[in-house]
DNA sequence: GTACGTTTGCAACGTTGTTGCATTTGAAAT
DNA sequence: ATTTCAAATGCAACAACGTTGCAAACGTAC
């Protein structure tokens, strides 16, 4: 799936920036802040318009939003094929990068007494294999 | 347990700023954020001051921070006899209250290889018991 | 190419949180 | 009670993040 077919099955105008932050977004391995797409972009552009790009992005469920504790916010694609809808995001304290869980089920908690939920945010905070093994050579 | 006590045992100094956030958080229902502390507190204090007190109350693990989604942050206490050392977080999209589900255990994610973790955020969202009850009466 | 609505860039602003430094305060020793 | 000293406070300045209004530029459909 190429970034301006995305853009015209959500029915959202093709432009540079929407295009170039897909792109970005699709080959990451990682979950990408605003500054690290903004760095792996050619275009230079406006913060405010990448603001709204992730916006627009975001409310078409084209990418979706990671926010580690606080001023950390990454970027992932939201693709169901290789996402599933409610996945677990990993945090690596170490080298800092975010990774969407494909493979973990998050688990349905039971709640109190009349409440209802539509959203679980799991977050698991702790080392990653990279970060690991470097530890080894160390 | 009184506030003092609180700081006693963890050999901080008794200051009233710290002691007034310990009472207010303390005696709340639900988290709550910088500024309605502020509101609830008698004594006026520099935002300086109590950005210092909340971190030092955090990493006293007296109180801790509740992040949601970005730019909204609440404080609630930790206490290892109310609450358990990993609970999952409830935040209300109505009235936007937070609370510890205490009755709520984590579970234990199942991780690449390789992988180690050490914290799990769990952020439940949904409507509250309060708030579905008003939606009947309206 | 024209026309229209959408998107962009810019400037200004608001909020959140931090840092350095002089002053004040808490608590322990005298 | 007074002295003493590290710790905490208040203030000013700053940085990062994010938003809003508005004029100019752009994408798309005709």
């Amino acid at each position: 799936m190429k970034a301006v077919e995305i853009l015209n099955n959500h029915k959202i105008k093709r432009t540079s920036c929407r295009e170039g932050i897909i792109e970005v977004v699709m080959t990451a391995k990682h979950a990408l802040s605003e500054n690290e797409i903004r760095e792996r972009l050619s275009g230079n552009y406006d913060r405010t318009t990448f603001y709204r790009s992730f916006k627009t992005l975001e409310e078409c469920k084209i990418i979706h939003k990671i926010v580690i504790d606080n001023q950390l916010v990454k970027y992932a694609l939201d693709n169901t094929v290789t996402h599933k809808n409610e996945h677990a995001h990993f945090f690596c304290t170490k080298c800092n990068t975010v990774q969407c869980l494909d493979n973990v089920t998050v688990q349905k908690y039971k709640l109190p007494d009349g409440y209802s939920d539509f959203e679980t945010d799991v977050l698991i905070k702790g080392i990653c294999v990279n970060c690991k093994n470097q530890n080894k050579i160390d």
